[in-house]
RNA sequence: GCGGGGGUAGCCGAGCUGGACAAAGGCGCAGGACUUAAGAUCCUGUUCCGUAGGGAUACGUGGGUUCGAAUCCCUCCCCCCGCACCA
């Protein structure tokens, strides 16, 4: 027979599927399934790992589809935030290093001629998120996903923007959306926020802002403080002396409270974005302050100011206070400042912990460093920060704070001082950072950020009790999700910059991206009944009266000026298809994305409409390493036909491991899939022309395969229903491949074609959701119908017979036991004799097989002595082969345990093991000159082979 | 440090509500069948010992509970993730 052509399969099906328009999902029907899954955002092209969320959501939805569900799966792209604005400003900018990436992307895609002219359209964002919206849609398509695409919709259109304006009221109606400080990351160049995309090398290390804290030290003869910062503020116990770089440029200013604060030219500059009033008034140079003494603001001490070449101006104030006992820098630099010109200051120790005298010098004496020039500083403070964080406890020198651990009292400590007024906050970034044109990056404080306060104990309780009533898998992470509910405080909910909807309590912010796509999937219900009402009547009684239910059809009909029954029929559909049954997705967004979905709907929505469930499948990493853009080891979705096969792929996700497991990708494992998906579809090619056996025909081995398959099918349905994606497919691929091959050696390759043939409809039915264009084709040689909206056939339980595989499995041990004598005594058998057990020993063996502890086991010795094997010897025997269970357990059956007339299988199979072993096989003959017969027990004949 | 997840054969990876476990499945490797050959496919083997279906040793380490432990409890070692506003 020809070969398949996989490629032309996939392409003929899903033409047809989307032809023929079966994905559609339209309200009606008692059973509704509405799954949804992330949509992508269209910042360029998919690949495979992201592809394996998809998947499994796509096998989710048909196989809910095949128990007779009315399945809802539809799909939109997210194209709100920042990174598709940055990339199209570089775009128009003309920087290489995304032009070229960009390049490369649209090559995924286009031929050479075209990429030229689609990247310089990428100057406008909307170009570059539609191009690549279009583009994932032919990815989904071609991965075969059963999308419902009337449903489709992006993140900018105007009735989306209506429907998170009125998200957003909603949220306001509550109270929660509130205004406070925010640092930003901030270009001084561009005067404006940015983020990831924007800042050079930004994707590969991250930059994030920190706080600092600053501490004010009075100057002894000026009027003004040097301002030191720290990330360490509960060390200000042990400060010995500040540092200066004595070559940078300091500058004396003028904060709000007319306070005079001396800090390096960079951070003056700093702090002008991060303070309201900030007056410039003289530059120094930093040697001017050398020699001079301040004073310790809470213990009035009086500590030099000294030289040291670590500091660095642009990093915090300039300025940094000395605690020698616990920084490795500031001990290294006494110690040099001791040997060039004997400065003696000694170190004060504040924090007691275990396996240090004297942490700084410890650490430093033990990764022998010994100037401030050695690199590894960096990794001793990081080291000695991490310990004492965690384990050290601060000491009797700190008076109120003495004794508790610095994990526990470091912010306590830290607001003390700013209640003194000794402390305030300055933020740096987490590294220095450029942005891709080259401008520095700071922070900025924005002064009047816009937040979502999620801390209202109403809240809080209405979101555990919709995390109550949900399902999860893996079902650890429903605890993590009340533990993230309850920590979740406030979060930035606008920005400046950035595509989305406009917030609507204040005139030049943005809706954040995270924000707005948390109950979204409400939309998918009406979205394409939307499209057809002018944007100015989705209005926010418009949304009260779909979702909420509020005010009546005719009165909303005349104040929108919308005929009341399509309103009627816009509301019909979202009551339909809503709750959410279904959201599948992955961990990293259980923290952000879904915390927020959840307590959205639960502020939001009536608590029949919250979301069911939540499924989560672990990242896909390739040939063992994590996959990433910079790493170049990423395989774009849309190459996945062309390189392996949609199918290949999908059965890849399916059952390489389980939803709580990394896949890893690897090339080998693939080509091994794909043999095995060749064998598959061999077999299936092998039956469709073939009659089927019937009823009357049926051998012992086609009872055989027609039970193993039934009861395999009858498990994975169980295991698909719970999520078990991975089982469920293994058994029916893998195991049932394992079973026919078995049968074709035990019978033949003929009739196994026949045999295949009684069971293939309901085994590519099963396979379908997995593997559904092979499913497809081979389904329509045998009907004029799609597989892909069929529902699971009535369970054939009459065929699962547990008699005849036990005696199949009784036979197969034998042969087993056989084999193992004749390699043992490397013997060729001439003739083989079986000894079933006799009926006395059924009788013991029958008393104590289901025997609840084992003290009935003397109750069953005395049934009978026999001389030739001990009865006591006998009982242990079985209970060896029996593995007798000192509890009954319920939940497993004793399958050791099973009734047989062995003699009866014996005969019936005297062929079998004739052909077998190329021998005569005697059963129960008199013959017995070794004796051998006293050895057999229920179920394992004694053997004697001569030869 | 706290919280969560792990450590199973040459590799990947099941099992882990205690008993069918020398340990599923796959890969790799070795031998065989088929083939002019290669590939594909199929069979057999893949801890050690054993001329009768057996025995010994094994699931990070060291203990414990039990008739019985990869599975339960404790010690220790090692790896991964999170630790707070950050997308």
């Amino acid at each position: 027979m020809a070969a398949m052509n996989f490629k032309e399969i996939e392409d003929k099906w899903q033409r047809r599927w989307e032809e023929r328009k079966i994905f559609d999902a339209d309200i009606g029907g008692v059973k509704k399934f509405f799954l949804s899954v992330p949509y992508p955002y269209t910042s360029g092209p998919l690949h495979i790992g992201h592809g394996r969320t998809y998947t499994l959501g796509d096998i989710i939805a048909r196989f809910k589809r095949l128990q007779g569900y009315n399945v809802l799966f539809p799909m939109a792209f997210h194209v709100t935030g920042t990174p598709i604005l940055a990339i199209a400003d570089s775009i128009a900018k003309g920087e290489e290093t995304v032009v070229a990436r960009y390049n490369d992307y649209i090559a995924i895609y286009e031929g050479a001629a075209k990429v030229k002219e689609i990247v310089s359209s990428f100057g406008k964002p909307e170009n570059v998120a539609h191009f690549f919206a279009d583009r994932i849609s032919d990815d989904f398509k071609r991965m075969g996903y059963s999308i419902d695409w009337r449903r489709k919709f992006n993140t900018t259109e105007p009735m989306y923007n209506k429907f998170i304006e009125w998200q957003f009221k909603k949220l306001y109606d509550k109270g929660v959306i509130t205004k406070g400080k925010y640092p930003i990351t901030y270009s001084i160049d561009d005067k404006s926020a940015v983020g990831e995309d924007d800042i050079e090398d930004g994707d590969i290390t991250k930059v994030t802002t920190i706080e600092h804290t600053t501490i004010k030290f009075k100057l002894s003869d000026m009027d003004s403080y040097l301002v030191a910062a720290t990330l360490r503020p509960e060390t200000i116990f042990g400060v010995t002396n500040l540092w200066i770089n004595p070559a940078a440029r300091y500058v004396k200013v003028k904060v709000g409270g007319g306070e005079f604060w001396i800090v390096s030219r960079e951070a003056a500059e700093k702090l002008g974005y991060q303070r309201e009033e900030i007056e410039t008034m003289e530059e120094l140079a930093g040697e001017y302050f050398l020699g001079k003494h301040v004073k310790t603001p809470i213990d009035d001490r009086e500590v030099p100011v000294l030289s040291a070449s670590f500091v660095d101006a642009d990093v915090g104030t300039g300025v940094v206070y000395s605690v020698p006992a616990h920084a490795p820098y500031d001990y290294i630099a006494l110690e040099d400042l001791r040997r060039a010109e004997g400065v003696e200051i000694a170190p004060i120790r504040i924090i007691d912990i275990e396996g240090y005298e004297m942490p700084a010098k410890d650490i430093c004496e033990q990764m022998g460093i010994e100037n401030q020039a050695d690199e590894r500083l960096e990794e001793a403070t990081q080291r000695i920060y991490k310990d004492e964080f965690y384990r050290g406890v601060l000491n009797e020198v700190c008076g109120d704070f003495a004794g508790v651990k610095i994990a526990a009292i470091k912010d306590a400590v830290k607001d003390w001082l700013k209640g003194e007024k000794i402390a305030d906050v300055f933020y740096e970034t987490s590294r220095k950072a450029v942005t891709r044109g080259g401008g520095k990056v700071i922070v900025a404080v924005l002064q009047d950020q816009w937040f979502i306060d999620y801390t209202p104990k109403w809240w809080k309780d209405l979101g555990h009790k919709l995390v109550d009533g949900m399902t999860f898998y893996p079902d650890k992470y429903k605890a993590y999700m009340h533990d993230i509910i309850d920590w979740l405080a406030f979060r930035p909910c606008a920005r400046k910059r950035g595509l989305g909807t406009e917030f609507p309590f204040e005139k030049g912010w943005i809706i954040e991206s995270l924000s707005d796509s948390t109950i979204y999937m409400a939309m998918y219900t009406i979205a394409h009944l939307l499209r057809q009402l002018p944007v100015d009547a989705l209005t926010e009684s418009f949304f009260d009266y779909v979702f909420l239910g509020l005010g009546d059809a005719e009165a909303l009909s005349k104040a929108i000026n919308v005929d009341a029954t399509i309103l009627k029929r816009i509301k019909d559909e979202y009551e339909y298809w809503y709750p959410n049954d279904l959201r599948h997705t992955a961990p990293p967004h259980l923290s952000n994305h879904l915390v927020f979905f959840l307590m959205h709907h639960a502020a939001i929505f009536h608590a029949s409409k919250w979301p069911k469930a939540i499924t989560l499948n672990e990242l896909m990493i390739r040939e063992g390493r994590k996959m990433s853009k910079s790493k170049g080891n990423v395989i774009p979705l849309a190459d996945v036909s062309e390189l392996y096969g949609v199918d290949i792929y999908r059965l890849y996700c399916a059952i390489n491991a389980d939803f709580a497991s990394v896949v890893n990708w690897r090339e080998q494992d693939t080509e091994a899939l794909r043999k095995r998906f060749n064998t598959l579809a061999e077999l299936f090619e092998g039956s469709v022309d073939v009659e089927a056996l019937k009823e009357a025909e049926f051998t012992h081995t086609d009872r055989w395969l027609l039970s193993k398959f039934y009861r395999r099918l009858q498990e994975s349905v169980e295991r698909f229903d719970a999520f078990r994606i991975r089982e469920a497919g293994i058994n029916m691929l893998f195991n049932v491949l394992n079973d026919i091959r078995y049968y074709e050696q035990r019978e033949s390759a003929d009739r196994r074609k026949r045999i295949v043939r009684n069971i293939l409809e309901d085994w590519l039915i099963i396979l379908s959701p997995i593997v559904p264009h092979i499913c497809e084709e081979v389904w329509h040689k045998l009907h004029d119908s799609f597989i892909s909206v069929q529902t699971l056939p009535e369970l054939k339980v009459e065929f699962i017979d547990d008699r005849v595989e036990h005696e199949e499995a009784y036979l197969v041990a034998l042969i087993g036991d056989i084999k193992e004598i004749l390699k043992i005594a490397r013997i060729k058998p001439g003739k083989i004799y079986l000894y079933t057990a006799e009926n006395w020993k059924w009788e013991i063996f029958r008393a104590i097989k289901d025997l609840p502890d084992r003290d009935k086991i003397k109750e069953a010795m005395k049934i009978r002595k026999d001389n030739l094997l001990s009865t006591v010897d006998f009982v242990k025997q079985v209970m060896k082969n029996l593995s007798l269970k000192k509890k009954a357990l319920p939940k497993k059956e004793n399958t050791l345990y099973f009734e047989l007339d062995e003699a009866e299988v014996l005969a019936r199979e005297r062929e079998y093991l004739t052909d077998e072993f190329g021998c005569e096989i005697q059963i129960n003959e008199a013959y017995d000159p070794k004796g051998k017969k006293r050895f057999a027990i229920p179920l394992k004949p004694a053997i004697f082979v001569v030869e």
